[in-house]
DNA sequence: CGGGTGGAACTAACGGTGTTAGTTTTCTAC
DNA sequence: GTAGAAAACTAACACCGTTAGTTCCACCCG
């Protein structure tokens, strides 16, 4: 994790962790499997420090919490999105996260299958955003008002009207990502709380999993 | 993508499309500047066959359209999603897409932060969505009810109650991945719907970028 | 104290990757 | 028919993950 912090995810080979530690490279298959191998152990160190659902508060700050502190792990592990989602999370750590967050759903009333999605939705929403942040701002502080000024340089000066607009108004004031990220999460969360709601003045009819 | 279809993204290199092509390796760079080159072209061919608003609907059909037209695409090519955001998105399919999606956003009345929010929002959700997908049921019709099966064989017998119970329901009743997109995309849907009523009832004054 | 045992390091190599340099073939256009 | 360009080829480099076989060293037991 130190290496990959330092030098990028494609810095982590089995040459380069070797030479970091003092050894050859083929010495780390005493203590590892294989690189997948390796890959796991991180990913399971990355999920375990998500904050997880502790029963004691609100469903809804609980979700919120987790949100929040997942984008603080990514944040300082840029690297750590694209790695867990180039790779399946079946690990203990993994494990445990789900049952927990699902667990605080069902304790909250939603029915098993709302709760397997309102999971999913939130993990999707969490996890794209990452992905976009990863690949749009280059990881650390980019000026995005400076890569507005140059979006609106570098355009063609009829096309993407739309988009210029928008870069314009980042031109100016800057983005707010801690913004942006709430924007998006308290969409989902409140439409779930208004599932939620609903539900329960339906009084218990099994509510169907899709659309509305 | 005729590769990456067939054997998927870890066999498309330089030497397989070459031999593909009935061509040596290095003969590519005749054409290409190199593996990011083409790589590049790649993403663009798969955003260019998003279906794009075309002002004429809706914004929120509009919107809709495009989530399950971007699901469609993955669907067929289960390789793209995560090639896109393993990479920047820069070229002019991408900048054609987004500003069209701005510009329906703007055309509905949000205002230029709220229109980029939506969009990073809906784009968060959409490629978030598709990398669950693709790394929990691995491509491919999975027979879910067999997994959670396995799941609930596997687990050790007290722990994750609530993965259990979740499981156990989907072991008995399938799982329909059209329904569980359609439950999140419409959670954030009605979200901005009900967003752009509220400015518009409250006379214009700008609405604040983050939570509500 | 001495020897055995086992863990963890080492060297060397294999097949595969992207990429480059230099050369040769092939096609097009005058 | 030939000059020149486009695109193929061969050969090689540096790196990757991984394996086999070997050596070293520290500990335990008699």
């Amino acid at each position: 994790m130190a290496l990959a912090d330092e030098r990028g995810m494609e810095a982590v080979t089995m040459r380069e962790l070797g030479r970091r530690l003092g050894v050859e490279a083929a010495s780390l298959y005493n203590h590892v499997a294989g690189k997948d191998d390796l890959l796991d152990g991180i990913v399971e160190l990355v999920v375990a420090r998500i904050d997880v659902p502790d029963g004691a508060t609100g469903w809804k700050e609980a979700m919120r919490r987790r949100a929040v502190s997942a984008r603080a792990v990514f944040s300082r592990h840029p690297w750590a999105a694209a790695l867990i989602d180039s790779r399946g999370r079946s690990g203990a750590a993994s494990l445990f996260y789900a049952d927990r967050v699902l667990g605080a759903l069902l304790g909250a009333g939603f029915s098993p299958a709302d709760a397997a999605n309102a999971f999913l939705a939130l993990d999707s929403y969490i996890f794209g955003f990452e992905r976009q942040r990863a690949n749009l701002s280059l990881d650390g502080d980019v000026d995005t008002t400076a890569a507005a000024q140059e979006l609106l340089d570098a355009a063609p000066p009829g096309a993407y009207p739309a988009l210029v607009r928008v870069a314009t108004e980042y031109a100016s004031t800057p983005y707010d990502e801690e913004a942006a990220f709430a924007f998006g999460l308290d969409l989902i969360l409140d439409g779930l709380e208004r599932l939620l709601e609903s539900d329960s003045i339906a009084g218990r009819r099994p509510p169907p999993a899709g659309r509305s």
